[in-house]
RNA sequence: GGGCAAGUAGCUCAGUUGGUUAGAGUGCCACGUUGACAUCGUGGAGGUCGUAGGUUCGAUCCCUAUCUUGCCCA
């Protein structure tokens, strides 16, 4: 294929449409996406793992700051001249994505029971192959350049494999286990969640005081009660015991009262027996020091079946756990009168009947956090349930040790005590989810002997007893656990492929903050487990893109920017420089969209040097990058050194990883420094009449920009392509040449040019101050003391930018005698005279004169208290007192001169 | 309850070993059709760097306390 680019002029606009998909299709036809081994093979392979976004998804800000990032790295690797390979592709997402297309059978008036387990799957890829690879086809547009050739599905035969291998291997050593514990239940996706996926939330509620009727001491049943809500069913009772709960409906599944052992009130009611409200159980009073005293009553009801403190103390004191609830959340037969009720139902009906009984105390309001689903927001019920877990302390402390020792690292930093904290307090992860579309979990029971067999492949026979009658295990694994392989199942693991040998373990994981205990915890556990090694040696951890208000952006709140249109108003490029240069890394970001349009105005801006610069080129000779030095200006050995001073600065902190200074320092440089003072400078040569100085001008024009254009590449890749290409370069593209090496520095050029840019100013001040016209070209007399010499090198520069009218340009070493109406600038040891004999009012000219001396002594005075201090001379660096001592040189020559003007005034 | 982050110009944010007169974008004001660009240029106004202490020759930066906001964990 030829290149894409047309030779025609450069439009006056940079038009992104125009450039991107031409690009980024030519890009990934050239295979530039693809890694290439370095010239002398001795370079390690730069490796990233792309986080695999839900089949569900629509891109997101998400997704378009993790693409600019990680496409960042990656192009920067590329030009550094690493094999760069960046693994693309996406996750099954089991909950978000069965969600979704039971959503879509609803509409049909179906669930997925209608339809059968195996369609119900078959539905979904279908679902899949239809709309699965919209987000992959909208990460195009954000210019990322991993290998799609290399792109996976988690759900991939390959990928399975891997699950199946990890499962297997965790059963084999048996850090997998399944068994009855106290779980999250998510009654309306009807499955169990891990204890990442409740979000809790503080919500105020009520705290219903309710009494239990004690059993006569010497009882031994309950004796013959009226029927309950009848309002005689405690009749008789004379001792009671009051506790508060935040759930009335759980009081059906009591199985003890609690109290704390130290608290007197209840010391001789500990071992006494209660009558159950509602269902008529006698339970125990009980003393365990997971009561806290101070809350409520002191006693508390004791349900191990639905609350974790309550399992806990169930477990320690061997009492029954008792499920009063189904799989959908409604009341089930243990909740005797109530069964068949949904539990908010259950919940106001209980509290009515306590009433009538007598039973209840009192109500009052209460703030209490309560879990929710994090995929669909219902109340996360805690529940005793069968389920499969990963025995978690064995993998977590390998995973603490490595980030401890230093063999991964986190950026930013602070992260890593998140790290430490949360895999200190870890627990066991339930891995079995009661869906159908995921990993299903690779064990066969068999129906006549019992076993129960993980293997890595489908069994038709028990391989204890030869019986046929085996059964699957019915549960899938939770996405994360096929996530947490992601580094190496993507490059084959566990099979020893070419892939696996040569780019794993991979460079760095990039992702949100969000997902560190979700994913990154876990890739490191189960990286570590099942290949031996880090999967990555830094995680980087960037922030959240909130919306303008600072709120979480989300579909309900109507307030979520849609990064496709950003892209299509103002280009691509323009979205990413935002995204990279709008915060600091870890923090999060409120994408304002005046910065995304100053972004494409910045675009827009380097588009037009770029035209300058081609416009200004002779049609053949494309300039060679080299001159001879002697044949430099004053401005050009400025800009030189600048570009190298950037190069320089550019590279060090890309790698310290502060993307966005960086960023902003490519902005600074090509807007102030190229734009506003080396073009507008190089105009005086271009427009004059010398071939040679022309010839020089053009060579550090390009010079200048191209180095630029790369430093910038990896923030806006299609424009610095586009522009590359249309300016004379070698080398085939952009997205594979070499990173610049900062050259020399210059540093007399860079202080010299200083003092020119500062007389520049200074004058186009005055000339504003005292609103000459733009147009008019006005008289300047300089006595420049020792810069003589460079001023009078500088005159073509000073007559253009401070638009001074030539033949009158005075600038002598000392003037014998100064102009009397004129403006007086006093720049360190230079003094600029305007004789603007009829704008200058004398009056209004001595009195801002006194200002710029009062200014100038309040300087003084600051510096020599300073000097005069003899600790700071003691103890502060050299460098500062020497540089403190040359700024007292150059305050106290220009106050000389502000009072010599002042006195000759008066 | 424990922890983290943020609080800097009207707004959005930089400011990484403590050392120029604390910066940018945007908004605002004035002027401008100079042969790359009005998606532009020139100039300007605008901040006691949340508050109170402390360390230091020197603090936006380090320490302590405190207030406000957001987030994470329990």
């Amino acid at each position: 294929m030829n290149k894409p680019f047309e030779t025609k002029e450069l439009p006056k606009t940079y038009e992104p449409r125009s450039s991107e998909d031409r690009i980024y299709d030519w890009w990934e036809e050239q295979g530039y996406f693809k890694p290439r081994p370095s010239a002398d093979g001795s370079r390690k392979p730069f490796v990233i793992s792309m986080p695999p976004p839900n089949v569900t998804g629509k891109l997101h800000l998400g997704h378009a700051i993790t693409g600019a990032i990680e496409d960042l790295m990656i192009r920067y690797h590329r030009m550094l001249g690493d094999p760069t390979l960046w693994v693309p592709g996406s996750d099954h997402a089991g909950i978000a994505t069965q969600n979704v297309v039971e959503k879509n059978l609803a509409a049909e008036g179906l669930d997925r029971h209608d339809l059968g387990r195996e369609r119900f799957v078959e539905r979904v890829w279908e679902w899949k192959r239809q709309y699965g690879d919209i987000i992959t086809r909208q990460q195009r547009r954000l210019g990322v350049s991993c290998d799609w050739d290399r792109e996976r599905f988690t759900l991939d035969e390959g990928l399975s494999r891997a699950v199946r291998e990890a499962f297997v291997r965790l059963y084999e050593k048996k850090l997998i286990y399944r068994g009855s514990y106290l779980v999250n239940w998510c009654p309306r996706c009807g499955t169990a969640v891990s204890d990442l996926e409740v979000i809790h939330q503080d919500e105020s509620t009520k705290l219903w005081y309710v009494r239990y009727p004690l059993l006569p001491p010497g009882a031994s049943d309950a004796g013959h009660r009226a029927a309950w809500g009848s309002g005689q069913w405690a009749a008789g009772a004379t001792e009671y015991i009051q506790v508060a709960t935040t759930r009335p409906e759980t009081i059906l599944g009591d199985t003890a009262v609690a109290v704390n052992p130290t608290d007197k009130r209840y010391t001789a009611l500990v071992g006494r027996r209660v009558l159950l409200p509602g269902v008529g159980r006698l339970i125990p009073i009980i003393a365990d020091e997971a009561v806290d005293p101070a809350f409520g009553t002191g006693a508390v009801k004791v349900t191990p079946a639905h609350d974790p403190t309550d399992y806990e103390i169930g477990q320690r004191h061997g009492l029954a756990s008792i499920d009063v609830m189904t799989d959908g959340g409604d009341m089930n037969a243990q909740a005797g009168p109530y069964a068949g009720q949904s539990r908010a139902d259950c919940r106001r009906n209980i509290v009515t009947d306590l009433e009538r009984e007598g039973l209840l105390v009192k109500i009052v309001d209460h703030a209490h956090s309560v879990g929710h689903c994090q995929r669909c927001d219902a109340v996360i019920e805690p529940r005793i349930s069968t389920q499969w877990f990963v025995k978690i302390a064995p993998l977590a402390e390998p995973a603490l040790q490595v980030v401890r020792d230093g063999r991964i690292k986190i950026v930013p930093e602070r992260f890593t005590r998140v790290y430490y904290n949360w895999m200190e307090n870890i627990r066991d992860w339930c891995i079995s989810r009661q869906l159908w579309w995921g990993h299903r979990i690779p064990v066969w029971y068999c129906d006549d002997c019992g076993a129960e067999l993980a293997s890595r492949t489908d069994l038709t026979a028990c391989t204890r007893c030869g019986s046929a009658r085996i059964h699957q295990d019915e549960d899938v694994l939770d996405t994360w656990f096929s996530s947490g392989l992601w580094p190496f199942s993507t490059l084959g693991w566990p099979d020893d492929t070419e892939d696996l040998r040569t780019y794993y373990p991979t460079t760095v994981m990039e992702t949100g903050y969000d997902i560190i205990f979700f994913w990154v915890a876990r890739m490191i556990m189960q990286g570590l487990e099942m290949t031996g090694q880090c999967p990555f040696e830094t995680v980087y951890l960037h922030g959240l893109i909130r919306a303008e208000d600072g709120q979480k952006m989300s579909k309900s709140l109507g307030n979520s920017i849609d990064p496709l249109e950003v892209m299509d108003e103002y280009g691509t490029d323009a979205l990413r420089f935002t995204l990279l240069t709008g915060s600091t890394p870890g923090n999060d970001m409120k994408l304002a969209m005046s910065r995304v349009e100053a972004n494409r105005n910045f675009a827009n801006k380097i588009w037009n040097a770029a035209r300058f610069v081609l416009g200004n080129l002779e049609e053949k000779a494309a300039p060679t990058g080299t001159w001879d030095p002697g044949a430099l200006s004053l401005a050009d050995r400025w800009i030189i050194s600048r570009q190298h001073r950037l190069t320089q600065d550019v590279t060090q902190l890309i790698e310290d990883y502060q993307y966005g200074e960086a960023g902003r320092r490519i902005y600074e440089f090509l807007w102030s420094e190229y734009c506003d003072w080396y073009i507008e400078i190089s105009k005086t040569k271009l427009y004059g009449e010398d071939p040679a100085v022309k010839a020089v001008t053009r060579q550090v024009l390009i010079y200048a920009l191209e180095r630029t254009l790369r430093l910038l590449h990896p923030y806006m890749p299609f424009l610095t392509e586009e522009l590359w290409q249309a300016l004379p370069h070698e080398g085939e593209a952009l997205i594979i040449a070499p990173w610049p090496q900062a050259g020399a520095l210059d540093e007399p050029a860079e202080e010299q040019m200083g003092l020119v840019m500062e007389l520049i100013r200074a004058i186009r001040n005055a000339r504003a101050e005292y609103e000459v016209e733009p147009g008019r070209r006005i008289a300047a007399v300089i006595a420049a003391g020792a810069h003589r010499g460079l001023l009078e090198s500088q005159r073509a520069e000073l007559v253009a930018l401070a638009r001074i009218d030539e033949a009158k340009l005075t600038i002598a070493e000392t003037l014998a005698a100064k102009p009397a109406k004129a403006l007086t600038l006093v720049i360190g040891g230079v003094e600029v005279y305007l004789p603007l004999a009829e704008l200058v009012d004398l009056e209004q000219e001595v009195a801002r004169l006194e200002g710029e001396l009062a200014k100038t002594a309040g300087e003084i005075a600051r510096v020599r208290n300073l000097l005069g201090n003899a600790n700071f001379v003691a103890k502060a660096p050299a460098q500062v007192v020497e540089r403190e001592r040359e700024k007292l040189t150059t305050y106290a020559e220009q106050e000389a001169k502000l009072r010599a003007r002042l006195e000759s005034l008066k």
